[in-house]
DNA sequence: AAGTATTTTAATCAAATGATTAAATGGAAG
DNA sequence: CTTCCATTTAATCATTTGATTAAAATACTT
């Protein structure tokens, strides 16, 4: 029974050195995937002050799963909720900032969503964030233009459009369907055609009539 | 230095048997994420049989790998080349199939694109897909019709409709966003909406104008 | 400088895991 | 029945891997 341990001082220092790490590390391989060596070398630490810093694997995986499931997700919320805004300004908005958050992280998306479907994790989602997005400006302002449209699909393709392409990066790469270096700027172009095109669906025919 | 084994005739029940549990729980946990125990107790077999058919994990792997690529990109091609069809119909079809497929395995294509990802295999696409979609029927009908839009965008964000509420699935799941039941039924409402959607981005404003 | 607490390491453990081996089982052919 | 061969199994190996331990090194306080 040994007392709790704390990093009082130098802490930051080798603490973030690990976590950077680990951030890596899980990105690229997900949790079955890494080793925990693999992680003390790529931190240039030993194998067990990894261990001494964290408990366990499981625990420093579900830190770094913390912030990419907030850096994922984290940014909608206020567009969504922002009353002062349009329905066109807030599709730009969400738009631009989830381009330019892919942008650094293309794998984000892909590692999120499969850790969470092999549910190597176990973080309980804070806010019901569900509701919240179905109680957002967002939504209110989409159903008003189009009580024909179940708001989930109309959120459903723009994500899709925003979001797939990343998911879809290593397959095109695969393909030969857009070499490393062109990726970036199609994505880069669907800043100003993903808009255009959400406004498009807005005018689009009454499916129910 | 042992004979090559051949299985001439009882050859499919044990073989098959194996094989669907290695698409089930690979399929489920990934290459990483599961072990060959896994496998062979899901196929009511002992262990030492999974490597008197196929000699390692690696191998029956990319023997299930090949038919999950195959059968989330062998239905495109025959629907982009039939130059029978308008680019309406194209869509709807490609819509009304991938949405079939998916909705029968969900998680196809996530465990694909992660897997081709994290580089767990090693087979070498057959034809360069990349080529021959940008040479099909598809692509040129969309370039007659919007000689403006760069036709891997618009196919991006078709795909992306179609394809990525499947991967999102876990994380809907996880926040509440929609519950299993109504999942696939939102499904189905799609194959009438994508299609309007698309025909209302090919008559989207140009926006190089 | 001594003493104490913190940080880091090398060595090792125990369990998990992919793979092999040698033996047994069972059916088909003669 | 017995021979033969494909199939199946129990037992075991060797390696990998998450984790621990005890000791060494370093930093901090007085």
């Amino acid at each position: 029974m040994t007392m709790q341990v704390e990093h009082s001082h130098t802490d930051t220092n080798t603490e973030e050195k690990i976590i950077a790490a680990a951030r890596k590390v899980f990105l690229s391989k997900g949790f079955s995937g890494t080793r925990t060596r693999d992680i003390a070398e790529e931190a240039g630490i030993n194998l067990a002050l990894l261990n001494y810093y964290f408990r366990s694997k499981q625990k420093l995986f579900e830190l770094v799963m913390q912030e990419k499931i907030q850096k994922l997700l984290g940014s909608l919320l206020p567009i969504f909720n922002n009353n002062a805004t349009s329905l066109e300004d807030k599709i730009a908005l969400i738009v631009d900032n989830y381009i330019e958050i892919l942008s650094e992280s293309p794998d984000l998306p892909i590692f999120v969503l499969n850790e969470i479907r092999k549910k190597n994790f176990q973080i309980v989602p804070k806010s019901d964030l569900g509701t919240v997005i179905m109680q957002s400006s967002f939504i209110k302002q989409l159903q008003e233009r189009r009580t024909d449209i179940n708001p989930v699909q109309f959120l459903l393709s723009i994500l899709g459009m925003i979001i797939f392409p990343f998911v879809a990066k290593p397959l095109l790469d695969y393909n030969g369907l857009a070499k490393e270096d062109i990726f970036l700027s199609l994505m880069q172009e669907r800043k100003k055609l993903i808009p255009v095109w959400a406004d498009a669906i807005l005018k689009s025919n009454d499916v129910t009539k």
